[in-house]
DNA sequence: GCCTTTCGTTCACCCGCACAACAAATCCCG
DNA sequence: CGGGATTTGTTGTGCGGGTGAACGAAAGGC
């Protein structure tokens, strides 16, 4: 495997603490990895990884086990890493058009436990969803060890999120504008931890970066068909944000001129094409159930024909991506996945031909390898990623004894 | 100012390194500093400082002077830091559809000398054009002294390079495929010095993005029209590649359904409204005339109403750009800059209709800062790159008494 | 059963930056 | 005009952190 040795630093405080966070976020991806495998992958002195990992032990974020039985070749046995029986863990919120979803993961990316409630259509008063979360977290937060500490909260949000602050700065199918749910979850639960803020199809694309379809793939799209289409773009291993943190608003590319009204006030945008609205009226499905477009897509039994054109015009879009951003691979999410299960042949012809065959030749199409969870896991990240930035630091601010804090 | 502590190592030599090169990267953006701004720039100790730049003067490619005459408030004034008068210089390529120019830059940005000579029309072979520019080469470094270090070449293309190995895919005006054109310059000059090739459109927005327009702004996109039209995105301060470092290729958007047939074999690409002949068409330009379009536009005293879909056209077609990418400047170079100058009113209009309100409400357009020069500089930059990575490294590879072995 | 291989552990070492103390150069104010 | 305040250069010391060598430990291979 080759070294990583991404990026520099100024002094050697920051060495150590990169360090410290790389060694962190290898254990976090792996779950479990010797600390042979860490020397090679960080180029770094044996001795100096052993010391990482002790420090990284006294922090109580891993744990060092007896050599695993899985062996290969001679030579003595190396030190397994492994993440800590009660270590930090986050909060991740998937706020959807129809529900919200909140998840208490532990680092290493497992859903330990999970809560979903209904969002009323229309989205309602952001305060309400508010309280409706907060009340989420504080079931999924209820069963967490005293001892583990609460690094923050990501919190997935379908609409465009400033990058700056984390304001919401138009989630059409919330119907809301400027609104400062961070905040307002924060007040909700009456305690103050970090919350991260972002993009849903940002955060599907993180997460299937990290540890998904797109694992060691550093140029990668997700395309999220979630009521409306948007696209999250990693591209050098690292989150496209563009100034404001809106880089990615693909659903209102131009697509056809004489085509349909859409909500942003122009004519034919790629969403009037394959947003779920459309998709909803091409097969005859009610508008109460736009929402759920992707369950409708997987039990649909009509005419194949129906949805051709709309996979047409998913793969024209599709190449305009393709040529802007030239992605090593494209993953279809939300309802696109059961879209592009329907009618690959369809995409994937439309692609083949209006994109130019250099980047064409090197990208591929998948389905999220997180299933319906991408953008869940995503929001995790968000809220890890202080801790592999600084662990140290992370820990320092982060929240212990959470549950006896949120009852009272 | 803010401290700059972008990026982590993963140990003290790599940290050195490092340092030695951002103090050598801020004194190629300044020209001329003080060894107090570079500590404060930096979030470095003075004897630190201190201790870089005597290592950088050591090797030749700094000088320390006494205090500049430019005061401001009390203490002792600082030493400042400059080029070396001999110092370590690129050669930078700009290949164009109809001439190639060629320039000795020093360290710092400036063209010390310059040499043009036309590529017939068609491009040619390629190791004709190869050896064209080798003499042109040869020319420009003769008058270099011998002292001065040859870092190295960087050339651009308007056309598709590939990230991994510099090959040129498609040049589609010069009528190239698959050319590896860094190694046939090599090889017409007869010497080995490390080539750099990439994108015209990617080259102008590194340029613009160092030293022009687009100073301190992280998130840019050069727009260059060269007979063909493509995009340069810079974003969170770093170029986006993407997987085969053919992103950014906006030329071929769809803009028109109905449209035009276009050289890539679609119909309808944002080119055939906006690419140097759609506009030639439409002002009563000959064909000839459509590789130097800009002098074109820049004398046209025709009706205004003969360019105002073009100028409509374009603000669509940026307002894609401004949507996927999330730009803070729109730098419009090549042609683009002349046709803005005449149509500025539609360009904007257009783009207001149809961006995002959020996108929108931050970007800005402009004209080059840096002029026709743009490409050219940003040629340049690439071949610098290698040195601001690490200095001890570069000028150990670097080439001197280049005159006499080009002669030889 | 011995050799080879690989890894953990320990310790001395080196490198690079920080820090403190002092000197130097300029401004400011009385 | 002269002394304090301010800012920076210079020098020497100290510390943190990664390296590398030496040695022991734990496996596989013949």
């Amino acid at each position: 495997m080759t070294a990583q040795r991404r990026g520099l630093g100024t002094n050697q405080e920051a060495v150590r603490r990169h360090n410290l966070g790389t060694v962190l976020r290898h254990v976090h991806g792996a779950r479990q990895i010797s600390r042979a495998q860490l020397t090679a992958l960080m180029a770094l002195n044996r001795s100096t990884i052993a010391d990482l990992v002790l420090e990284l032990e006294s922090l109580g974020v891993v744990e060092q086990t007896v050599p695993t039985g899985v062996r290969s070749g001679a030579g003595r046995p190396s030190a397994g890493v492994r993440l800590a029986e009660v270590g930090p863990y986050v909060v991740a919120v998937d706020l959807g058009v129809d529900r919200a979803v909140v998840a208490r993961v532990a680092l290493g990316g497992d859903v330990v436990e999970r809560a979903t409630a209904p969002i009323p259509s229309g989205g309602g008063e952001a305060w309400q969803v508010g309280s409706t979360v907060a009340g989420l977290i504080r079931r999924v937060v209820e069963g967490a060890p005293a001892a583990a500490p609460l690094l923050g909260v990501g919190i997935s949000v379908p609409g465009l999120v400033r990058r700056s602050d984390g304001l919401v700065r138009l989630a059409p199918n919330l119907e809301w504008r400027d609104v400062s749910f961070g905040s307002i979850v924060l007040a909700a639960l009456g305690v103050d931890v970090p919350v991260q803020l972002a993009n849903d199809a940002d955060l599907g694309a993180l997460a299937e970066h990290r540890r998904g379809a797109g694992l060691g793939i550093d140029d990668l799209i997700y395309i999220s068909g979630n009521v409306g289409v948007g696209a999250g773009v990693i591209t050098g291993g690292v989150r496209l944000e563009g100034a404001g943190g809106y880089a990615g608003e693909v659903g209102h590319l131009p697509f056809a001129p004489e085509g349909r009204l859409c909500h942003c006030g122009n004519v034919g945008c790629w969403e009037t094409e394959v947003g779920a609205h459309a998709i909803a009226a091409a097969i005859g499905c009610p508008e109460s159930d736009v929402v759920t477009l992707g369950d409708v897509l997987d039990e649909y039994a009509g005419p194949q024909r129906a949805l051709g054109a709309t996979g047409k015009a998913l793969g024209y879009g599709l190449a305009s991506i393709v040529n802007a951003f030239n992605p090593r691979l494209v993953v279809l999410g939300g309802y696109l996945s059961s879209l592009y299960a329907l009618v690959r042949h369809e995409v994937d012809d439309a692609l083949a031909e209006r994109a130019l065959p250099a980047p064409h030749e090197s990208v591929t199409l998948s389905l999220p390898g997180l299933g319906s969870d991408s953008v869940l896991l995503g929001a995790a990240e968000i809220a890890l990623e202080p801790l592999f930035a600084d662990p140290v630091a992370a820990l320092g601010t982060a929240l212990v004894d959470v549950g006896a804090r949120l009852a009272g």
